[in-house]
DNA sequence: CTGAAAGCGCTAACAA
DNA sequence: TTGTTAGCGCTTTCAG
């Protein structure tokens, strides 16, 4: 019996469950029943009804969520955690979680971001991110390496979108970025480019490595050998894109220029256009461009690019989550897949054109 | 004493503190003490400390976020509330979010991202987020009108970023949105500009109005009087601006170009720009345009634009926040400002050049 | 320095 | 149909 004799430690924030059950003369479990749809083995009155909901409009009741989750061992939240550079904002960031929040919506879930400084040391603090405030994990674009993946949390259900590695345990959402840079660099030979400079992402991270693959499967196909030094390396934004051509091309001044240039990004190819730009050369007419993505970037540079359903993926990544953590609350045993594999295709845009006829020099 | 002699109800999660005492042979509260810095009168001799610390380890104990939560009454995690359109991604939104949870991480903060439909329902919906899950909220770009503002939770501490209107015991992070246009505009008149205009965001924005009341002064400081219908209301996305444009330049066919176009945002000048360009007009050659915000999308357009401190306003609203957050828990009446503005400024770009000599006509 | 006990607000099992 | 009781895992007050 609840004396009430002592001051409450804290300013109450609301009415709880037990005030409302002793306004309307009832029980907190009740109050439960009726407010919160507790599925109680009973069933109440429809006057007792009518009284819970009067003290509970009365005394401005709000159920509190905290108390709930801990009772239930369910918080009704998802995590996404994914590393956001300070300096650049990140479009696919955007389009991914776009797709996560209009899903975990829909599915009656919360979404709480974690933004960690980068993957080497954020993932150890993964277990700590799941912390019971969240059910369960997206990895957005997780750089692990096999250690790392070995101490991922094991009591909670993680999902990853665009992993470079195999995550056991761990269902991983991509897309055909191989074929999709296939189709890509092969649109780019069949208009009679020859030499196509790759600048792409990071080398550890695996769709930057299929896109490569990609690039030279096209290649081969024509039999064709690019050249060693046709593929470069940087990461995903737009600042490393303008850097790693204009290091490119002073180190090759004097030879020809290359006919056209495979982005691994949008964002990659909206740096090199700007290095392009600030020397005076034109896209389409003096080079061709492609980029990787179609993020909203694409859009406005009117860029040539290859679809990835970046916001889809956000979509399915918080389905299967959600599947997988009410699959681990019913204690169900149900195998969840290794892998999703959704398909991507080519874009249009005003950045491809037949090579020139007569050759350029880089400068 | 717990005997545990009935089956848990759920799968454990983890250790709890409970077993991690009793690993160590102590009570459950010193664990407490070490692992989580409990704050506790009595300090923990080494030894227990040690054996505290061993068997977390052994027992692989992670803290319950939730659990503390409940016994606190304070999660830690802040949320942001928001509209994201299905159709289109919203570069503003990035802008903020970014600095938001830049700062929310400085300052110890998970953040919770709840997207509304839009405000008119989803304002009510707002004291239902805040039920417990996150002990402050933003809300970014609210569009409430004063009854809805009536209804906001009185107990949870809230900041807005360009709400538009003054939402009663909610400090507002804005920037100097009039002087901007003012000065945009200024500019463009300078260059001798006369025919200006304006495609502006919703009616019912503030910042809204306030880039129209900047339009104006500069018009009348040179003692110019722009015509009634040269500005114009969408929202602020792309298409909007891709849609009003296209309309309005229908609806005056016949009747002389406006020699320069000022946008209310990024994204709406983009729309312009691909009005402009699908009709074969020239940008600035054929006429100017600026837009408003300073997103990705103005620097992948090489847009003239007024930057408006985003990922700026991001950081001091959550530390506004944090800070009204810390001052409710501790009791404290310190008062909260109402308001803080941070300046804009004048960023320039490729799309401003002098009017064309011959003037065009609408085709 | 340490432990026992109460309670945060809610849900679920079990009696009545 | 209703009430009672016992937790969920943690923090804190108060005795030892």
């Amino acid at each position: 019996m609840n004396t009430s004799s002592s001051p409450p430690r804290r300013m109450r924030h609301a009415a709880t469950l037990a005030d409302v059950g002793r306004e309307a003369g009832v029980s907190a479990m009740a109050a439960s029943a009726v407010l919160n749809g507790a599925r109680t083995s009973a069933r109440i009155s429809e006057e007792a009804r009518q009284r819970i909901l009067a003290a509970a409009e009365r005394l401005r009741y709000r159920p509190n969520a905290t108390a709930r989750a801990l009772a239930e061992g369910r918080m009704n939240t998802i995590g996404v955690a994914t590393t956001l550079s300070r300096n650049e904002l990140n479009q696919y960031f955007l389009e991914v979680f776009n797709g996560v929040i209009e899903a975990a919506a829909e599915e009656g879930q919360n979404t709480t971001v974690y933004a960690l400084p980068d993957w080497r040391d954020g993932a150890k603090r993964i277990p700590a991110i799941c912390d019971g405030r969240i059910d369960g994990l997206i990895l957005l674009a997780p750089l692990l390496d096999r250690e790392a993946a070995q101490h991922l949390p094991e009591h909670t259900p993680l999902v990853s979108i665009h992993a470079n590695c195999e995550l056991p345990g761990v269902t991983n959402l991509e897309s055909e970025e191989e074929s999709g840079a296939h189709a890509a660099v092969k649109q780019m030979l069949s208009l009679g480019h020859q030499r196509i400079l790759h600048v792409g992402g990071p080398i550890e991270s695996l769709g930057a490595a299929r896109r490569v693959t990609g690039y030279r499967r096209a290649h081969a196909e024509l039999g064709i050998k690019p050249a060693a030094d046709h593929v470069i390396h940087g990461d995903f934004t737009v600042e490393s894109g303008r850097r790693t051509l204009e290091h490119w091309l002073r180190r090759h001044a004097g030879e020809p220029l290359p006919q056209a240039l495979f982005a691994g990004s949008d964002a990659i190819a909206l740096g090199c256009l700007e290095t392009l730009r600030a020397r005076g050369l034109r896209v389409p007419d003096d080079i061709s461009l492609m980029g990787f993505d179609d993020t909203l970037l694409a859009r406005s540079a009117h860029l040539a690019t290859v679809r990835q359903p970046l916001r889809e993926l956000g979509h399915r990544a918080v389905r299967m989550l959600v599947w997988r953590i009410d699959a681990k609350w019913r204690g169900s045993n149900d195998i969840a897949p290794t892998s999703i594999v959704l398909p991507t295709e080519l874009v249009p845009g005003a950045t491809l054109a037949p090579p020139r006829t007569t050759p350029l020099t880089i400068a």
